[in-house]
DNA sequence: CAAATATATGAATACCTATTCATATATACT
DNA sequence: AGTATATATGAATAGGTATTCATATATTTG
């Protein structure tokens, strides 16, 4: 039996949560500040000087990203260091750059 | 020189690139659209009726998902059919399933 | 204690977007 | 031709949100 419905969601919530998940990394500023989560901890101030963005702007982005559980904080005396929560959000970012790296099947239907 | 250590992404475009991709998914009405046309192509009604949302929403989302080539539409007689345009999309989702599905691995115990 | 540094937070705003309603376009059928 | 069905599109709007500025809180050090 092929694929039924849309079983791929277990609940209504689900959907939402994973929507969720997929918003905050729908923006560009965000994105890069995951991004520079992957490898070690790293510290709010070397963040934004990094991305070139401001330190309120950095720490409000956090506090949502923390607040999903996509990344987690860890104070090292003045500083707060970020990282990533699990490797998923790492297979994900992958999985999308192949996405955006397939050549574009026109129509090769015949 | 400016070498972050954020070579994930080639270059700037990519990561506005990725991150416009991610908030296309990061609707829940149109997430469930994608994920409606994972299996068989679908029609336009079919996943209006399916997933309970007007006629003119979805034609709106399919239009935003067809642009960023998340997904193709085919026509067949007076409908249209849609489907993903690579599989990626799906191992994206999947990933991020995994992720919500992740233990929190803060002291829940005791 | 006070000063300095690092991060967080509140408010304001300008922009974006999801949804609805009405209508247009395309295709099939008689 | 005209009618019915399926999809697309334009306009309007309500709600969301990314960013900035100012300020508060926490931590270390003198």
């Amino acid at each position: 039996m092929k694929t039924p419905k849309v079983e791929k969601f277990g609940s209504e919530e689900d959907v939402v949560q994973l929507a969720d998940l997929f918003r905050l990394m729908g923006d560009a500023s965000r994105l890069r500040i995951i991004v520079s989560c992957l490898g070690d901890p790293i510290s709010v101030g070397d963040i934004a000087a990094q991305l070139d963005l401001s330190q309120s702007l950095v720490s409000h982005h956090l506090r949502l990203l923390r607040a999903a559980r996509v990344l987690k904080a860890e104070r090292r005396g003045k500083q707060m260091f970020y990282s990533a929560c699990d490797a998923h959000i790492d297979c994900v970012i992958t999985d999308m750059m192949a996405h955006v790296g397939e050549p574009l099947d026109i129509e090769e239907s015949d």
